[in-house]
RNA sequence: CGGGGUGUGGCGCAGCUUGGUAGCGCACCUGCUUUGGGAGCAGGGGGCCGCAGGUUCAAAUCCUGUCACCCCGACCA
């Protein structure tokens, strides 16, 4: 394939444009590979697409390979699939919604377990048909609040998603692990930095769920990871839980005068005055917060959650943890009198206590382990508090946010908070679908079984810009080989008809030799602008001929590295051949 | 959805405070010169000033509304 520069669908940029802030979204679109085209929606141009379809053939190649097939589904589906699983109204705002000429419902696929489910229901019925992996790559629709980051986050944006069909759980395990390794050569192939996270805590049960995060400061997503190699997310890390501490020889608890001290700040310091040789800091403290559960059937549920005062309660922890409640801010004070805002303390908590609120603590609160906290009474706290002793507690919550330097579960370190973006997505479903859309097959014993699904995802389009992303550098976009739209740029420097016809005539032998070769023909063009295009375009071998054909020599330059070789004409068809296998 | 910012040729920006009918650089076209690091000179084409309404003799400029985009946060199977 030869991509001539003089007749290329292309212009690049000089200047930055003023609305692309990460790198990625600026360069591809200097670079002439993207376009906005609507909100959240960009437009493919020739060089940008051939990315676009080389990722997809990476994609593609590894899902064949693990013995998925593929298949496509319209994007515009009918809204009763989506009604049946309730994802229609559950799916909220974030899904398109519209109506044909008749006023029927219609919806953009967010994404498309139901329409795979039923597929499967329609044809097979057997145990003899399965185990079966479905694909497609397809355009998914979100109506996201806020599209962002150029390719990261769009509203239209290109997905393969694939979905696996087994009659038992053992089956689903295999399934989910032939993805999983799928995807690790996907995202190697790609050359695409991962790390690959629990998506959830142990307490959900047996399904598994884990995400391919691309560890980058422009992430959406906070993970967190340890020296060691533990890593989850944010919503999955488990608290290493003290030993119970014996009760005895520890002190009573006795309540204190702690008057305006309606925050832990304000606590702490009078803490400090009154015991100076306690060492109390924020940790010292039980802080009591109060949150609303809203129900699936609309039911509120006041909930107290207990930890330790250096501590913020992390909603998106707490939700994954009370799911499918959603937690919401609580405001009903006057409703309950024993609540007193800013001291509150566990005497008056628990389901079975006088105000009936039910009472989670933090893992770190355990038996023995002394605390100040509310006394239920304004300005005053109650010091030495014995956990097991003096109050307890109907439950233990992960709802504490992470910080740095906490022990990772494992053993394996302390971890830190690092940034990522979700370029993929395994998930064990289980049952969820099937049952609600009755995918049901006969088993050996003639039974009916419902059928044990998971769902896998890679963002085909977000991994054009996180590659984009990982691999630019101050002068431009560096693609690695398998997914730069060509194999080699060659500049003809000059004007001097003999550097372009060695050009033209290196260029047709590169091509029949197999490569795609970009050939930067235009006359009249400065070498200093086509330098610094082949730079801002990345291919991965920069080939220049000009002023050392006279010498017999060519350039041959590698764009990551920035080495640079010159070699005889003869043989410069066999040495860029070389440069480009590897 | 909350907070902040910005909308002026394809891109980057000035003009707006103090209304008078739009300008600069890049890109594009023509000619001449130039050709190893975003060339020079001369000439030229292209703008509903985001959109709608209002004030005014007159609106890019003032007022109201609205839309879009960017950033931070919330949200994100």
């Amino acid at each position: 394939m030869l991509l001539r520069m003089s007749s290329l669908f292309l212009r690049t940029l000089r200047d930055d444009p003023a609305d692309a802030e990460v790198p990625s979204h600026r360069l591809l679109v200097r670079g002439g590979y993207i376009r906005r085209a609507a909100p959240g929606g960009f437009t493919w141009l020739p060089l940008g697409y051939r990315v676009f379809r080389n990722v997809e053939r990476v994609v593609r190649e590894e899902m064949d390979r693990m013995g998925a097939q593929e298949v496509h589904f319209p994007a515009l589906l009918p809204r009763e699939p989506y009604e049946a699983t309730n994802r229609w109204t559950e799916y909220g705002p974030n899904l398109f919604r519209l109506q044909d000429r008749r006023g029927n419902d219609f919806l953009l696929g967010p994404t498309h377990e139901e329409m795979f489910t039923l597929l499967v229901k329609d044809l097979y019925s057997s145990y003899k048909d399965l185990p079966l992996s479905l694909y497609q790559i397809q355009t998914k629709y979100r109506d996201e609040a806020r599209p962002r980051a150029g390719l990261f986050r769009g509203r239209e944006f290109t997905m393969k998603d694939s979905y696996s069909f087994d009659v038992d759980d053992a089956g689903l395990d295999k399934s989910y692990a032939a993805h999983r390794d799928a995807y690790i050569r996907i995202f190697d192939r790609l050359g695409l930095d991962y790390v690959i996270v629990s998506a959830m805590s142990g307490a959900m049960g047996g399904s598994r769920s884990e995400e391919f995060l691309h560890p980058t400061e422009i992430g959406e997503d906070t993970f967190v990871r340890s020296a060691g190699g533990y890593a989850a997310n944010v919503e999955a890390v488990t608290t290493v839980v003290p030993d119970a501490i014996p009760f005895d020889g520890l002190p009573a608890a006795h309540v204190e005068d702690t008057p305006d001290t309606p925050t832990i700040e304000t606590l702490v310091a009078v803490a400090r005055e009154l015991f100076p040789d306690a060492g109390y800091t924020a940790a010292s403290t039980l802080k009591n917060v109060v949150v609303t559960l809203v129900h699936p059937d609309g039911t509120r549920e006041p909930l107290v959650i207990g930890i330790p005062g250096d501590r913020e309660v992390d909603a998106k922890r707490l939700e994954a943890q009370v799911a499918p409640a959603e937690v919401e801010p609580f405001a009903d004070f006057e409703k309950h009198p024993a609540l007193v805002k800013g001291y509150i303390g566990p005497q008056v908590l628990g389901a079975e206590s006088e105000s009936g609120i039910r009472y989670l603590v933090d893992p770190r609160v355990v038996s023995g382990t002394r605390w100040i906290t509310g006394a239920n009474e304004a300005g005053k706290h109650v010091f030495d508090l014995v956990a097991g002793r003096d109050f307890t507690w109907d439950g233990v919550v992960e709802a504490a946010e992470v910080l740095a330097g906490d022990p990772a579960p494992d053993g394996s370190g302390p971890l830190e908070l690092a940034r990522g973006v979700e370029m993929g997505h395994i998930f064990q479903l289980g049952r969820k679908y099937a049952e609600a859309l009755n995918l049901e097959v006969l088993d050996e014993n003639g039974k009916l079984v419902t059928v044990t699904m998971g769902s896998y995802g890679v963002g085909v389009s977000r991994a054009v810009a996180a590659i984009a992303e990982s691999t630019h550098d101050e002068l431009g976009l560096a693609w690695p080989r398998e997914i730069a739209p060509a194999d080699v740029h060659l500049v003809a420097t000059g004007k001097d008809a003999a550097v372009f016809e060695a050009a033209a005539s290196l260029a047709d032998e590169l091509v029949a030799r197999g490569l795609t070769v970009l050939y930067d023909d235009r006359p009249k063009v400065s070498p200093g602008v086509k330098f610094k295009d082949a730079e801002l375009l990345g291919m991965p071998t920069i080939v220049t001929v000009g002023r050392g054909l006279a010498e017999g020599v060519i350039e041959v330059r590698d764009r990551a590295t920035g080495e640079r070789q010159e070699v005889p004409v003869a043989e410069a068809a066999d040495r860029v051949l070389a440069a480009v296998r590897g």
